[in-house]
DNA sequence: TTGAAAGCGGTACCAA
DNA sequence: TTGGTACCGCTTTCAA
């Protein structure tokens, strides 16, 4: 038995292929007792529309490109694609992925071969800065480009961020408003290739602390900056382990972060909110579990609004807010507590 | 400006489209001074070949449909997504995907309306059984199917499936090697509507623990059932806590369930392995965190190697082996720990 | 090595 | 409301 095509389905149903075509793309166009024939005709041939034949005739790919650092599989990369995916999805399109662009290697390659030119009707961009240049040869697409988390957002159609600096600065006045007199900021340094998003939150650590500290000689802070990589964790309980005097308060780049240090550093026997308090940063899986208080942000609604905008910008609407600004939301867990004026400091 | 197509390119360099065609796919049956003028042309009008036309003409649409329970933002699902993606993205297929269907409603609406019929070249089945009709009304795409982690799989061409049953006898049966007396199984309770691979883990558990009990009068095991949801985690505390004894070894279906479990129980005065053993299953994000010992499974790899052999189907080649079982490995962590025989077990 | 031309499976305009 | 038909952009056979 062949493939069945458009005209098998308008002989046996006894009309032409234009009244096939109109009975699954316009049935408002076509007669009720019509439609029943061809539908019938088509469940029995097994007949489909072919999307490949909708979208060459129609000139569109409806198919959308997503580049992205490191993984999907990582908390963050894996809700934005989930919210792309929960729009895009019901609308037609697939989403083309395109992993681990902060390697050198394919980044370049991406670049140059543009394997995206002609392919795709959007590209969204997560997490990461792309170079002028990078720019130049993505506008060469023709199609909307939106940041997603994007460090800047001039090269973009339309973008939806969140405060990643004004996040980290709140996370940090929350310290200092405890009493917190020794803050470290724990964070993953950033790479010299890639300007990423979270690399912004230690400039809100740092606003925060400078303009507190003037004010109060006693209060201490200090950033504590280790390789990004498999271990980072591990490197920043030594790090903050190898201090001279414990901190008070720690605030981490990120809950991947905050996690495993408060959990270890038990083993090393201090435990919070007793010895010291300690924010995170996204509200990421086990956040809530570990009890961490954290600064939430909702990245599977990012990417359900940045899908929403890119669908809006190849319909050819004019978007109200084309780029949209999104502030984290403290969430007061049990990680926090103002600290004991009279207690001395706690040492290992 | 207007959009390029091939016949631009094809004008400009001074060449015939087919020659512009073969440039791009067979870059060895033209000259290497007409591919080079071909490519300067393209690149300055930004041109690429259409897919969707490439795909038309081949009959192939270089899409695959993947089919899951709930999110794809679970570790399971993600993993699987990611070794998909990481085999077919390579080779020019997008993932089309389908989520949810273990939700009626939308199980139902795929299963009739078949999107993916004549859209896709293969079907990969993650996790769950599908109905004997179910697989009749998949069987009409004339694609391969290919399952992974599938309860059944004679329904599939090909699949990979992790023994779990064997899995989690192995889980038992270490748990009871170490001297535990009362083993308790914490596992989310089946659902009616669907059949999913997990269920099969409590299978090797009462059969590790039934051996055992009969010779070994003093050994006492229970299976303790939540309902599925949200806060399955914080029910199975909440049934342990209530148990008439505290079990000295816990199996747990598989670490999401285990690692709040084992946080949680620290703060109702219970710590492991000092009060009692835990064993999880799959090695999921933060079991090397809480030093959880568990049963590994890869699931990265078993998207990869499913897609493998998806690929090799569709290109008509025989499998050597349609059907892979790997065998889950036991990860020795800090979570597990001979039972004192002398010492009485705590209470809380 | 290159070109001409017939389709792949639809869509949509124009006519009837 | 329905049908005829010219494309959409590429691949591929056949001929030159």
């Amino acid at each position: 038995m062949h493939k069945q095509g458009i005209r098998d389905v308008a002989q046996l149903a006894g009309v032409s292929i234009s009244t096939v075509s109109r009975a699954f793309t316009r049935p408002d166009l076509v007669s009720p007792k019509t439609r029943e024939k061809v539908m019938t005709a088509a469940n029995q041939l097994d007949f489909n529309i072919s999307r490949s034949a909708t979208a060459l005739k129609s000139g569109q790919t409806f198919r959308v490109a997503l580049l992205m650092n490191q993984e999907v599989t990582s908390w963050f990369n894996a809700q934005v694609f989930a919210g792309l995916e929960s729009v895009l999805h019901a609308q037609g399109y697939d989403i083309s992925l395109f992993q681990h662009i902060d390697d050198a290697k394919n980044r370049e390659s991406f670049f140059t071969d543009l394997p995206v030119l002609r392919n795709v009707d959007a590209v969204f961009v997560a997490s990461f800065a792309i170079e002028p240049e990078e720019v130049d040869a993505l506008r060469r697409t023709r199609v909307p480009i939106i940041g997603i988390n994007t460090p800047n957002i001039d090269a973009f159609d339309a973008s939806v961020c969140i405060d990643d600096e004004g996040g980290m600065f709140k996370a940090a006045q929350h310290m200092i408003n405890l009493g917190h007199k020794r803050i470290v900021y724990t964070c993953s340094a950033p790479e010299e290739s890639l300007v990423s998003s979270i690399d912004a939150r230690g400039r809100g650590f740092v606003r925060a602390c400078t303009a507190a500290a003037e004010k109060d000689p006693d209060l201490h802070w200090k950033v504590l900056s280790v390789p990004r990589g498999r271990d980072f964790a591990d490197s920043a309980l030594a790090a903050v382990l190898s201090e001279e005097e414990f901190p008070d308060a720690i605030c981490c780049q990120m809950d991947m972060m905050a996690i495993p240090l408060m959990l270890k550093m038990q083993r090393h026997g201090y435990y919070t909110p007793r010895d010291y308090s300690i924010i995170g940063f996204d509200d990421a899986n086990y956040a809530d579990t570990v009890d961490l208080t954290t600064m939430r942000q909702d990245p599977y609604a990012m990417g359900a609004s940045a899908a929403r905008k890119g669908l809006a910008l190849l319909h050819g609407e004019e978007l109200k807010e084309a780029h949209s600004v999104i502030e984290p939301r403290l969430i007061l867990r049990g990680t926090d507590a103002r600290r004991n004026p009279d207690q001395p400091l706690v040492r290992g």
